[in-house]
RNA sequence: GCCGAAGUGGCGGAACUGGCAGACGCACUGGACUCAAAAUCCAGCGGGGGUCACCCCCCGUGGGGGUUCGACUCCCCCCUUCGGCACCA
C-alpha cells in the first residue's frame, strides 16, 4: 500500500470546508425543482455498523448525484434516541440513559463526517430532546381528542427481556423483534393508536405507491389482512341475544353444524351455565385462555375444545345445532365467534372429526367430480335448500341479500390488522401526556403545558415502570379539576417518533407547532426514501398511518408522505448477518483509518447491487483502493500537461479518437446507470474506463493535454457522487475555483458514441460463425453479400439452400439454412 | 401449508425492450521491474477436445420440456436457497 495518494489529509480537508462552509445547507429558495433525499434515521446505539455505512453512501450517492442534475437537494440526518438499549445501558453501567445516548450520538455524528455523507447538519433532529418529543405528545392529545388515541385493557404481547408491551408488529413469530426471547401475554390496560380506522385507506392507497418495492406493498397487504365476508347473527336457544359469527363463507352455512366461541368470548359464561361440571369447564376454558399465544395459534397446536350444554339455531336451515368453546378460535379476529363448516374448512374438518361431530357436504367441484373433504375451495352448492345448483360467487351474493332482509347480520369486512399498541412500561420514552383524575377520568394535559418532561431520574431499576415509582412525576393536579391525581406513567413505543421525524427536518427548530405547513409543503413528499427492508411492516405502516392523521387533522393535503422507497440489503460477513455474537463485526472507523472514506463507499456500492445482500470481503476493499490509486498516479503524471489555461479539446490522433469515443460511453453508461440505481455497474463503468485510459497511456505516442485534461474533468465529476473527496481534490487540482459537489452533471455527445466501424456477428442457424468489421452506417444488403462471400460462412452453407435471413442492424445476421 | 424473490466461472457479479454469455472487481497463473521482496505495470484466466503457435470444433446460465431464425431473458413442470405470513374463519 505504499504509494498511496494522501486520503487522510484530502479526506480532512474537504470535510472541513464542507462543514465550516456549511455547504450542504438547504433552503426552500431558488428556482430549481425540489428532491427530498432520505435515509432511515439511525438508533444511536453507539456505533455506526456497516448496514449504515451502505444505507447513507447509497443516499448520498443520490443526493450528490441529484444536486449534479439540478436539484435543490435537502439531505437530513437525525438521530432515533429513545428507546431500550439506553435504558438498559444505563442500569448495567449506573450511566444516565441521556447521557449515554447523547454520548453516542456525538460519536456517530463524528462518524457520519468521516464518511463524508453532504447532510444538512442544521436540521439535525434528536427524538430524545423535549423540543422533539413535546410535538410526539401534542399529536397524541390531536389523536385523543378525536378517539384515535384510546385506552383498553386487553391481552398483550409481554417481553420479559424488555420489561414491557410489544405491539403485534414487533413480535416475529411469537419473540420479540429486537432481543428474540419468548413474548408471553398479559392482560393489562394499554394506551392504542385506532390504526385499524385507516386499515382500508392504508390498504387502498398502496396503489399510489408506485415507485415502492412490490414486496413491501405485499407484505404490508397481507399484514392488514382484509377479508370480505358477513357478519351473521346466530339465535340463542332460550335467549334473546343471538350470537354473531363472521364467515367469509356464506356459501356452506347449510353445512355449519356447531358454532363455536373463543375461549374469551362475552358469551362463555351464559352458554356454559346449563353444563352439567361447569366448574370443571370453566377450569378448562381457562386453561385456553392460558395458553401462550404462541403456543395457541400455531398453526400445529392442539385443537381442544368442549361442548357448552348450550345450543343455537342455524339461521338458514332453522336447525338445532351445538355451541362449543375452542382455543383455536380467536377472540381478536371477526366476532370472536364463528360457524363451523367440518366438510370445507381444514380446521373445523380436523376439530369435528376429533369430536366426532357432524359432517355435511354442501360445496361439490363445478365440473362435478368427487372431491375429497374437507373441499376448502369454491363450488356448486348441494344440500342448500332453494340454493342448492348454484355456484359459490352467485350464492354468496344471494345469501348476503337474505340475511340483510331478514336483519340477520350483513356483509362485512375483517382485517387481520389490529390497533397499535404504544405504551410502554419503560423511562426512556416520550411520556403520554395524560393525567387520570378519580372524578374526571383520563384527563389530557393542555397543549400549553406541553411537554411533559421526563423527570431526570438518578438510578433505574428494571422492573415495574420506573415513572410510577417516581412521585414527583406522577403526583399532580388534574388538570381539570385541580384535585390530587396521577400522570399517566408508561412511556411511548418509539415507534412513534419515527412516524413523523422527516415533516420535522423540514423545520427543525418550530416551538409553535410540529412544523410549518408550507415549509412541509415545499419538500414534500419524500422523493427517494432508504433503509433496509426489516421495516416493512413497522415503520414503514405506521409512518403511512401518521401521515394520513396528519391529513385529517389538515395539518398536510396527500394521502403519503413517500413516493419512492428503496430497500437495502444487508452487509454479511461470510455469508451470516455481523454480530457482536459472532464476533465478525467489520468496523467501519478502522477501514477508513486503512483505506479512507472515498474506498469505502466505492467498494460498498460496487461490491453487489443495493438491493442485494453484500457480503464484506476485504481484498474487494483493496481492489477499490487500487482503483482510486491508479487514476491518482495518471492524474498527478499528467497533471503539469494539462495544467495550461483551458482550451478546446484537441483530436490528433486515433488513439486520441478511441479515448474521446470510450470517454463518451462511459458518460452514457453512468447516467443511465445512475437513473436505475444501479450503481454497481456505474462504478463498474468507471474503472472499464480507466483501463482504457491505461491503454491510451501505453499506446499512444503522443499524449494530448487538451484531451487529457478533459477526461479527468469529465471523470471527477461522475465519480464524485461515489467518491466525493478525491474527486473534489482533483477538481481543484484541474484549476476549477468552485466546488464539484455543485457541478452540473456531464451529458455525453451524441456525436461522439457512434462507433466508426462495428463489429457484425454472423450466425448460421443460430451459431455464430463470423464477425466482420464494418462500417457503422452499413445496409442489410451490404451486409449479406459480406457475409454470403465469406469462405468460411460458405462452408458452413455447403449442401443447403438458404431459407431465410434475420438481420439485426448494428449487431448481427443469422442465415437460416437448411 | 400460503405468498414472494432468487439460482450464471474458484468468488462477488454483468448482459437496458429475446440478438456475440461471463463486462467490472477479487482470487489465481505467467512475465517485466528488483540483489530480493513488496508495490506497480503487462498478459492469461468457464469446461472439454482437435496436426491446442495462429486457428478451429463441441458443451455450458439449477434440472426437464416448449415457443422462436435465435432463449440467462418468454411459457409449462420440477428441484434448491432465501425472505414474509402462518388455526385470521
Amino acid at each position: 500500500m505504499r504509494d498511496s495518494y494522501d486520503f487522510k489529509q484530502i479526506e480532512r480537508k474537504w470535510q472541513e470546508r464542507w462543514l465550516g462552509d456549511n455547504e450542504f445547507a438547504a433552503s426552500e429558495t431558488g428556482g430549481k425543482p425540489k428532491y427530498y433525499a432520505l435515509e432511515m434515521l439511525p438508533y444511536p446505539s453507539g456505533k455506526l455498523h456497516m448496514g449504515h455505512v451502505r444505507n447513507y453512501s447509497l443516499g448520498d450517492a443520490v443526493a450528490r448525484y441529484k444536486r449534479m442534475r439540478g436539484f435543490n437537494v435537502i439531505h437530513p440526518i437525525g438521530w432515533d434516541a429513545f428507546g431500550l438499549p439506553a435504558e438498559n445501558a444505563a442500569i448495567k453501567h449506573g450511566t444516565h440513559p441521556e447521557k449515554w445516548t447523547l454520548d453516542n450520538i456525538a460519536n456517530m455524528k463524528a462518524q457520519c463526517i468521516r464518511l463524508g455523507i453532504s447532510y444538512d447538519w442544521n436540521r439535525e433532529t434528536t427524538t430524545c430532546l423535549p423540543e422533539y418529543y413535546r410535538w410526539n405528545q401534542w399529536f397524541f392529545l390531536r389523536m385523543f381528542e378525536r378517539g384515535l388515541a384510546y385506552r383498553k385493557k386487553g391481552i398483550v404481547n409481554w417481553c420479559n427481556v424488555c420489561q414491557t408491551v410489544l405491539a403485534n408488529e414487533q413480535v416475529e413469530n411469537g419473540r420479540c423483534w429486537r432481543d428474540e426471547s419468548q413474548v408471553e401475554n398479559r392482560e393489562l390496560e394499554q394506551w392504542y393508536f385506532r390504526i385499524t380506522d385507516y386499515a382500508e385507506q392504508l390498504l387502498d392507497d398502496l396503489g399510489q405507491l408506485k415507485s415502492w418495492p412490490e414486496k413491501v406493498q405485499i407484505m404490508q397487504r397481507n399484514w392488514i389482512g382484509r377479508s370480505e365476508g358477513a357478519r351473521v347473527h346466530f339465535p340463542v336457544e332460550g335467549r334473546a341475544e343471538p350470537i354473531e359469527i363472521f364467515t367469509t363463507r356464506l356459501d356452506t352455512v347449510y353445512g355449519a353444524t356447531f358454532l363455536v366461541l373463543a375461549p374469551e368470548h362475552s358469551r362463555v359464561m351464559e352458554a356454559l351455565s346449563s353444563h352439567p361440571a361447569k366448574e370443571s369447564a370453566l377450569e378448562e376454558v381457562g386453561r385456553y385462555r392460558a395458553q401462550q399465544k404462541m403456543v395457541r395459534e400455531g398453526a400445529e397446536a392442539d385443537k381442544l375444545g368442549l361442548f357448552t350444554g348450550s345450543y343455537c339455531f342455524n339461521p338458514f336451515t332453522g336447525e338445532r345445532i351445538p355451541i362449543w368453546i375452542a382455543n383455536f378460535v380467536l377472540m381478536e379476529y371477526g366476532t370472536g365467534a364463528i360457524m363451523a363448516v367440518p366438510a370445507h374448512d381444514e380446521r373445523d374438518y380436523e376439530f369435528a372429526g376429533k369430536y366426532g361431530l357432524e359432517i355435511r357436504r354442501v360445496i361439490e367441484p363445478v365440473d362435478g367430480s368427487d372431491a375429497a373433504l374437507p373441499f376448502c375451495q369454491y363450488g356448486r352448492l348441494v344440500n342448500s335448500g332453494p340454493y342448492s345448483g348454484m355456484e359459490s360467487a352467485d350464492a354468496l351474493q344471494k345469501m348476503y341479500s337474505f340475511v340483510k332482509e331478514k336483519n340477520l347480520g350483513e356483509a362485512s369486512v375483517s382485517y387481520r390488522l389490529k390497533d397499535w399498541g404504544i405504551s410502554r412500561q419503560r423511562y426512556w420514552g416520550t411520556p403520554i401526556p395524560i393525567v387520570d383524575c378519580l372524578d374526571c377520568g383520563a384527563v389530557p394535559v393542555p397543549d400549553d403545558q406541553l411537554p411533559v418532561v421526563l423527570p431526570r431520574l438518578e438510578s433505574i431499576k428494571l422492573g415495574g415502570s420506573p415513572l410510577a415509582t417516581t412521585p414527583e412525576f406522577v403526583d399532580v393536579p388534574c388538570p381539570r379539576c385541580r384535585r390530587p391525581a396521577r400522570r399517566e406513567t408508561d412511556t411511548m413505543d418509539t415507534f412513534v417518533d419515527s412516524s413523523w421525524y422527516f415533516y420535522r427536518y423540514c423545520d427543525p427548530a418550530n416551538d409553535r407547532m410540529p412544523f410549518d405547513a408550507e415549509k412541509v409543503r415545499y419538500w414534500f413528499p419524500v422523493d427517494q426514501y432508504i433503509g433496509g427492508v426489516e421495516h416493512a411492516i413497522l415503520h414503514l405502516i405506521y409512518m403511512r398511518f401518521f401521515t394520513k392523521v396528519m391529513r385529517d387533522l389538515g395539518l398536510v393535503s396527500w394521502d403519503e408522505p413517500v413516493s419512492s422507497l428503496f430497500t437495502q440489503g444487508m452487509v454479511t460477513k461470510d455469508g451470516a448477518k455481523m454480530a457482536k455474537s459472532k464476533g465478525n463485526i467489520v468496523d467501519p472507523d478502522q477501514l477508513v483509518d486503512l483505506f479512507g472514506a472515498d474506498t469505502i463507499r466505492l467498494f460498498i456500492l460496487f461490491a453487489a447491487p443495493p438491493e442485494k445482500d453484500l457480503d464484506w470481503n476485504q481484498s474487494g476493499v483493496e481492489g477499490c483502493f487500487r482503483f482510486l490509486n491508479r487514476i491518482w498516479r495518471l492524474f498527478s503524471r499528467y497533471h503539469p500537461l494539462f495544467l495550461r489555461p483551458s482550451e478546446a479539446v484537441e483530436v490528433r490522433s486515433e488513439e486520441d479518437r478511441k479515448l474521446l469515443r470510450k470517454l463518451h460511453q462511459t458518460l452514457r453508461r453512468v447516467g443511465n446507470d445512475m437513473a436505475r440505481f444501479h450503481m454497481n455497474t456505474a462504478i463498474a463503468a468507471i474503472m472499464e474506463f480507466l483501463n482504457s485510459l491505461a491503454e491510451y497511456d501505453d499506446r499512444a505516442t503522443e499524449k494530448n493535454g487538451s484531451l487529457l485534461r478533459e477526461v479527468f474533468n469529465q471523470t471527477a465529476l461522475i465519480l464524485s457522487p461515489f467518491a466525493p473527496h478525491f474527486c473534489e481534490e482533483m477538481w481543484e487540482r484541474l484549476g476549477h475555483p468552485d466546488r464539484i459537489s455543485f457541478q452540473t452533471w456531464p451529458e455525453a455527445d451524441p456525436a461522439w458514441l457512434e462507433e466508426e466501424e462495428i463489429e457484425i456477428v454472423v450466425q448460421v442457424n443460430g451459431r455464430v460463425r463470423g464477425r466482420f468489421l464494418v462500417p457503422a452506417g452499413i445496409d442489410e444488403e451490404r451486409c449479406r453479400q459480406l457475409a454470403l462471400q465469406d469462405q468460411r460462412i460458405q462452408s458452413y452453407l455447403e449442401g443447403k439452400t438458404v431459407r431465410r435471413l434475420v438481420y439485426v442492424p448494428a449487431r448481427l445476421l443469422n442465415i437460416v439454412a437448411a
